[in-house]
DNA sequence: AGCACGCCGACT
DNA sequence: GTCGGCGTGCTC
């Protein structure tokens, strides 16, 4: 006799139980239970979410000590079994727990919490007392009250009990343990039916003149709401209540309170483009460029066979129409295909492409889907009612069951790699997932990243590359239009001849002569740099954020200061804490600086701000852009999302305020980000029939990134990038491990750094790992640090850093991640933690 | 992460 | 003498 059991992962964050734990499957689950089950197993003395990885059969004996899965969450597995292979694949590679990994696959919806439920025993064989309670538990007078509440409503929500009870922590515990109380857990989906708040008048004729003479003359604006309802008549939503009146929500509450109205929530149908209707578009006919590139794209796909094509075009060569065309083949081929593109370009116009073309076989997952919308959009690919998935990084996991294609447009964005555990990057996740499915990889960029670049010009030659991309390339614009001219401006230049304006004579007289042909401008600033931190004149004061190191941000709409890392938030202050002085001054963001000195130099002029400030709303990102593009505005100024994909044909300038700002950041990417974007945003310019013009403004008019994109000359650039990059072993000559450690005690906080990085290096010397990695360098393996990480203090916890930098073909993250889980284990406390980032991005 | 068990301080 | 602080250890 065999029993069958399955492998669960369960959903714990700690280290401990990062790992498989066996349970058994009762027999009516048997022929449903697949890999990748969500189910709900007992845990302890709790119930809680887990995933099946594996199922087995397993002799009697072993049996004794497994406990039986509870229930089946999903009649579909959620994860299909090759997304819990990827899964722990992703584990190892990134160093983070399996359950983190799954969880990232998945739609929040589905992250299941545990509910508990109290009820009254069923006592029957017990004495009871005229009450009909079991007598033999002598209960006192709080007990009693407490189990006749739960009897009378039959099972009540632990959290709802302890609330109504609140004086009587632990007798809650006593009654459970006695066994006069049962408790029982249930895991709870995170689904929410969407609804909103709808608001309607309870009182008509009399007795709504009765109310309104009721109101007292503090309750005036009680008073303006019940007019307003009654003059409506009808049902009206809350929000639209409050955005006509300007009254807040606590005063129709008050109104509701008395009984002259009712809130309630009305269910609203999500569907992110419902009643949108998508102009139909056929595809283009392909350029020869593009039918040598389509045809070697299409072979692989043809060929079911697995490989990675390092897609380089410069702007406005089209690489969406071949993503489009090859699309399509891989559809007709009864395979699916995955999308990715950076969050910041997933625009209507983009969306509005994928639904133009292929209708409804799309579904498009972004970060401005609710819960809801999103996990809607996820069923639909699961449930193979689509074809196409676009979205940002995490659509790399959208669980299709045949993927013939994924497509990574903008191969070289930094927003691909996540911040936050699991901290992949979609481009590996994505190759990987592909191999799996034997299916075809598309990165497409007008700036390939130097690895991914790097990587198909050696052809894997290199020990640090995971794959080799093959090179195809597009040099020209269907559309015959020319790149546009690109004009450095040295502002030192500018600064000597008596110029102490942000605007170079050029780009002015550009922005001029743009006004008065009716034509437009973009103008971008690079916000790296521009800080928007409050200041002292007087006394150099900078309000700083008390947990972390770090100032403080201005944010205009709530005037207050806010901190980006923790979130602690206090009011902007009129005069200097520090010395009292009213010489204080808010350095805004850099573009309401700019945009004070357009207004200044040419005055009337019709400004469109594009930043964190006037994108904070839901959907405003697109109405500014469509505002621009109805030219409602001169000007369209802003940071990164104004360099990203857009086309105008009225816009013939465009203007760099400030080129160089990232350029001194202690990054080895440094000029590799400054090539990109000012690459990305001088291809704005001239798109169409009219001829487009581009001033970079910098101080450092002779630096190889700024001159090498006025060019546009990406090939120039690389060659000069990975000279610098060779000669300090940096990627794409090595891999890096970045460790965080951190603590609030900031001396023991240093021992243990150091442990850290003294016994990382001994397990290393041991593998003899310390020899060469390249014949111009000393070892195969080094560590830098432990230092202080650039942002010292986070939520009042010290950060001290390592970085490893190694040989591509060593299994460091592995020695990293047993070194960490070591020194981990020297310190009871809780509160110390290691964070392990392999191949990080950001190194701020 | 929870939750229980277990061993030392301030109270009815 | 008990209530309760949070250190320690385990969860199939």
């Amino acid at each position: 006799m065999t029993y069958r059991m399955a492998k669960v992962i369960v959903d714990v964050p700690s280290r401990e139980t990062d790992r498989p734990f066996d349970y058994l499957i009762p027999e009516s689950m048997a022929s449903w239970l697949e890999i990748g089950s969500r189910v709900a197993v007992p845990f302890g003395r709790r119930t809680i979410q887990g995933f099946v990885i594996s199922l087995h059969e397993q002799p009697e004996m072993d049996a004794a000590r497994m406990k039986p899965i509870q229930e089946m969450l999903d009649l579909l597995p959620p994860l299909p079994q090759d997304l819990v292979e990827l899964a722990s694949w992703m584990s190892r590679k990134y160093a983070c727990s399996m359950i983190a990994t799954l969880q990232a696959m998945i739609p929040t919806a589905l992250k299941g919490k545990t509910e508990r439920y109290i009820s009254v025993a069923d006592n029957d064989e017990l004495p009871q007392d005229e009450e009909g309670m079991s007598v033999l538990p002598i209960l006192t007078d709080e007990e009693k009250q407490i189990v006749a509440y739960v009897r009378a409503s039959g099972h009540v929500l632990m959290d709802h009990l302890s609330a109504r009870f609140p004086a009587y922590p632990g007798i809650l515990k006593g009654l459970l343990r006695r066994g006069t109380l049962t408790e029982s857990q249930v895991i709870k989906d995170k689904v929410r039916k969407k609804t909103i708040k709808s608001v309607s008048v309870a009182v008509q004729g009399d007795e709504a003149e009765a109310a309104l003479s009721s109101f007292t003359a503090q309750a005036k604006r009680q008073k303006e709401v019940l007019e307003f309802l009654l003059e409506v008549g009808i049902p009206i939503s809350l929000q639209e209540v409050l955005s006509t009146l300007g009254v807040t929500a606590g005063t129709v509450k008050k109104l509701a309170e008395k009984g002259f109205a009712v809130i309630e929530d009305v269910e609203v149908f999500r569907d992110p483009y419902q009643g949108r209707h998508f102009k139909g578009s056929t595809p283009l006919e392909r350029t020869p460029e593009q039918e040598n590139v389509y045809r070697r794209l299409i072979a692989a796909l043809d060929a079911h066979r697995h490989e990675v094509f390092l897609l380089h075009g410069v702007t406005g060569s089209g690489k969406t129409e071949v993503y489009l065309q090859t699309i399509e083949r891989c559809i007709s081929l009864g395979r699916q295909a995955i999308v990715l593109v950076p969050e910041i370009s997933l625009t209507p116009q983009m969306v509005e492409r994928f639904k133009g073309r292929f209708g409804g076989k799309v579904a498009v997952m972004h970060s401005r889907l609710s819960t809801g919308e999103r996990y809607d959009e996820w069923r639909k690919i699961r449930e193979g009612r689509v074809e196409v998935a676009i979205g940002a990084r995490s659509a790399v996991f959208a669980p299709f069951q045949n993927l013939g294609l994924i497509v990574m447009d903008e191969e070289h964005e930094t927003s691909y790699k996540q911040e936050e555990t699991p901290k992949y990057h979609a481009r590996d996740v994505a190759v990987r997932r592909a191999r799996q499915h034997g299916a075809a990889v598309i990165l497409g960029s007008a700036t390939p990243s130097l690895e991914s670049y790097h990587a198909a010009r050696s052809g894997g030659g290199d020990r640090h590359e995971e794959f080799a991309p093959v090179l195809l390339e597009m040099k020209q614009r269907p559309s015959g239009s020319q790149l546009p001219a690109v004009q450095i401006v040295d502002m030192r230049e500018e600064l000597k001849e008596g110029n102490r304006s942000m605007f170079s004579r050029a780009l002015h007289q550009g922005i001029a002569a743009r006004l008065e042909r009716g034509e437009q401008t973009v103008l971008f600033l690079n916000r790296r740099g521009y800080s928007t931190f409050v200041m002292c004149r007087t006394c150099g004061y900078v309000a700083g954020c008390p947990e972390c190191d770090i100032s403080l941000t201005y944010h205009q709409k709530s005037n207050n200061l806010r901190c980006h890392y923790c979130g602690y938030a206090e009011p902007a202050p009129s005069v200097c804490p520090e010395c009292g002085s009213e010489h204080i001054r808010y350095f805004g963001t850099g573009t309401q600086r700019v945009e004070g000195e357009l207004a200044k130099l040419f005055p009337g002029i019709r400004v469109i701000r594009m930043d964190v400030d006037t994108t904070s709303e839901k959907g405003s990102h697109e109405k500014l852009l469509q505002a621009f593009r109805d030219k409602k505005g001169d000007v369209l100024l802003g940071t990164q999302m104004v360099a990203k994909g857009l086309d105008f044909p009225d816009v013939t300038l465009v203007g760099v305020i400030a080129a160089d700002t990232a350029l001194n950041f202690p990054d080895f990417r440094a000029a590799e980000k400054t090539f990109q974007l000012l690459t990305q945003v001088a291809g704005r310019a001239g798109r169409h029939q009219l001829p487009g013009e581009v001033f970079i403004q910098t101080y450092m008019p002779e630096h190889y990134s700024i001159v090498h994109a006025s060019g546009h000359d990406y090939t120039s650039f690389v060659r000069e990038e990975l000279k610098h990059r060779r000669a300090l072993y940096y990627p794409p000559y090595s891999r890096l491990i970045l460790v965080t450690l951190s603590h609030e005690k900031l001396p023991l906080l240093l021992r243990m750094a150091e442990n850290f990085a003294g016994d990382l290096r001994a397990k290393a010397q041991r593998l003899g790992w310390f020899g060469s990695l390249d014949r111009l360098t000393p070892s195969a393996l080094d560590i830098l640090g432990p230092v202080a990480s650039p942002i010292p203090r986070i939520k009042n916890r010290y950060r001290f850093q390592c970085m490893v930098k190694y040989r591509g073909d060593l299994d460091a993250v592995s020695l990293v991640r047993e070194t960490a889980a070591t020194t981990l284990d020297q310190l009871k406390d809780g509160d110390f933690q290691i964070s392990i980032d392999v191949d990080p991005q950001m190194l701020m």
